[in-house]
DNA sequence: CGTTTGACTACGC
DNA sequence: CGCGTAGCCAAAC
């Protein structure tokens, strides 16, 4: 992972960002990383891959009254990241399919069809955020 | 304090 | 394809 100068700002844009994801859309938390600038706390290094599994802990860390589509925010892979079965993935499912998001046999959903485009351009320079990565 | 534990990803079999 | 693993580290125990 990296070093995070501001943990604190850095996991309220993680939140900030999830909330500008639209119903029925899918990001992942390697794309959210994409938009977060080295002065947020992303080391424009060899660690920069490691980015995703802090956002993925910002999203652990999300505060219980915090009111942000979670669910949106899935693997590079287009499969959800909580184990198979459990009833964090069940619920994230339900939500996402509740949504109109589908998914195929294997769990996956088709990035073709719901994969988010980032924030409008106005979120992202009020936030000074850098162009999101496009999914697979 | 030492260990365990992650809501990740790219890459190689 | 699916599965294993390196990368690399702050929190929570």
């Amino acid at each position: 992972m990296f070093n995070p100068p501001n943990p604190k700002s850095f996991f309220q844009l993680v939140w900030d960002i999830v909330g500008e994801i639209p119903a029925g859309c899918v990001s992942s938390y390697g794309q959210i990383a994409s938009m977060i600038p080295p002065d947020e706390g992303m080391a424009p290094t060899r660690m920069r891959h490691l980015a995703p599994r802090w956002v993925g802990t910002a999203m652990r860390k999300t505060p219980r009254g915090l009111s942000i589509p979670w669910h949106r925010v899935i693997n590079s892979q287009g499969s959800i990241s909580f184990p198979k079965g459990s009833p964090q993935a069940d619920e994230q499912r339900q939500r996402l399919e509740m949504e109109g998001v589908r998914f195929d046999a294997r769990g996956k959903v088709d990035f073709a069809l719901v994969a988010w485009q980032g924030p409008d351009e106005a979120f992202l320079q009020r936030k000074r955020l850098l162009p999101p990565r496009p999914l697979k």
